[in-house]
Parts: C-alpha cells; structure tokens; sequence
DNA sequence: GCTAAACATCGACGGACGTCAATGTTTGTG
DNA sequence: CACAAACATTGACGTCCGTCGATGTTTAGC
C-alpha cells in the first residue's frame, strides 16, 4: 500500500461518513489510510506545521530544510507526498517553489474520524 | 519509528495544540505521529469500525476475522496495536477477549488535526 | 552563453511493516 | 486428567518507507 496515488481529499469526505457510525468497505479503508500515512511521519507533520506558520501561510523549500534538519531531497521528496495527498499545493515563482495548505483538507481527515 | 510502544492518548490531545496553531515540536511530532501510524492502515481501520459496530460496542477476536479476510494471527496483531495506541481495551472472558474502543480516543486524535 | 542558486529526480541502503504458518498459553468441558 | 477452543506469541519473508549523496533541470544575473 503505497502513500503515493492519492484521489483528492475532497472525495475522502464526500465518500466516507465517520468510521465509527458505518462499517468502512475494504476500498474506503485503503483510500483513507493512504490519506492518514501521508500525515502519520514526524517530518511531514512538522513541515505542514511549519508551512502554516510561516508569513503568508506559505513557505519554499529553503525555509523549511534549516528548522526541519533534514537534507533538501528528503524536503522535496516529503513535500511531494504531501501535494499528492493534496494537502499542499505547490506554485512555482522564478527559482522558488512556494507551499500551502489546502484548506479544509486536514478537517476531511479528522472528520471521518471525529465519532461524536 | 515503530508504531508500538505508545503513551496513552490522552496525552496527545493533553500536550498538542492543533499542528496548525502552533509550531510543532520534533518529540511532538514524533508522538502524534505514532498515533496516526496505528490509524494508518486499512486493516486497522476496518477493525475499528467493525467493533463499533458490533453489538454492545464490543467484539471478539471470533467476530472480527471472518468479515475482515485475514488469518487469525493478523487480527490479534492489529488489535494489540490499536490497544497499545490507547485506542481499544481488551477484557478477557472466558476463552473470548472482548475489544471495544476507547470513549474520545479517536477525537484526541482528530482535534489535533483539526484546523477552524 | 556561463555561472550560481533553488529545486526535483534517481539510485541505493537500512529499518520498519503486514502477513502467515507454526507453536505456546489459558480456559472450559467431559 | 486429557482434549478442544480461543487467543497470543514467535519466526520468517517480501514489500514499503525514510534518508542521503549524486545528478539533472530550470531560472536569474553578469
């Protein structure tokens, strides 16, 4: 069960009520956790956190290497996850690439698993 | 970063802000990170629906491997994963271990990642 | 056009994970 | 005291993942 090949978010929420007041079908199951192990690494979830703090709420690549302490192919290559389970979004200004949270896709998430 | 070994959830959701309102630290991270990892699988998340389901809120290990298609081994391994995640308890009775899950363990979780 | 900077991609390596068959452990039954 | 049932544990195997160094690609500036 590879983390890449993500459907968009979006149709996590439009598909799946919380997994508590249904029983998940086995696809359901393997689309939502492909969107839970996207986050489920310490260095993912420190980047989505730095990005959503950083001026403007968007970051480049160069911004996060330094406070994350890991090298810049690890950088780009967890950024990538996250664009493809469509966290991030990613836009390209001369050299920079910028990150940004997508918003509302983190609350997807936590609502399928919110029970109450 | 194995996914067992965990401190209970409620410390999670007693020490984290959402990871969106401030600035994660890197034992943070690496304890959330824990917790998603447990909730990151397909298996997983089908085992905790189907115990929500079931009658009473509770199911035995009996109950679970013939809707989920998995050798029985298999089952007791993800459930000893979830229960080492805070997020099912176990009550042995008789020759039955009953698994039922943990009232705002999942919401613990959820409100973490939660960003409005 | 050349050089430098920012970033992506590739290839490789070590460790973690999901799965099962086989075996061990506990509990009820005759 | 066997014996069977329910479950846990062990050991092994193949795959996936996180990380880095090296290299490729694009853009700005001289």
């Amino acid at each position: 069960m590879p983390v890449a090949e993500l459907l968009p978010l979006r149709d996590i929420a439009a598909c799946c009520a919380p997994i508590t007041r249904e029983i998940i079908s086995e696809s359901e199951a393997e689309q939502l956790s492909r969107s839970l192990k996207a986050v489920a690494d310490p260095a993912r979830l420190r980047l989505i956190s730095l990005v959503a703090a950083h001026e403007g709420g968007e970051a480049c690549v160069c911004d996060l290497t330094k406070p994350i302490g890991l090298s810049q192919p690890t950088v780009s290559h967890h950024l990538k996850v996250l664009v493809d389970a469509g966290l991030l979004t990613r836009s390209k200004r001369a050299t920079w690439a910028y990150y940004k949270l997508v918003p509302g896709a983190l609350d997807s998430i936590a609502a399928v698993l919110t029970t109450v």
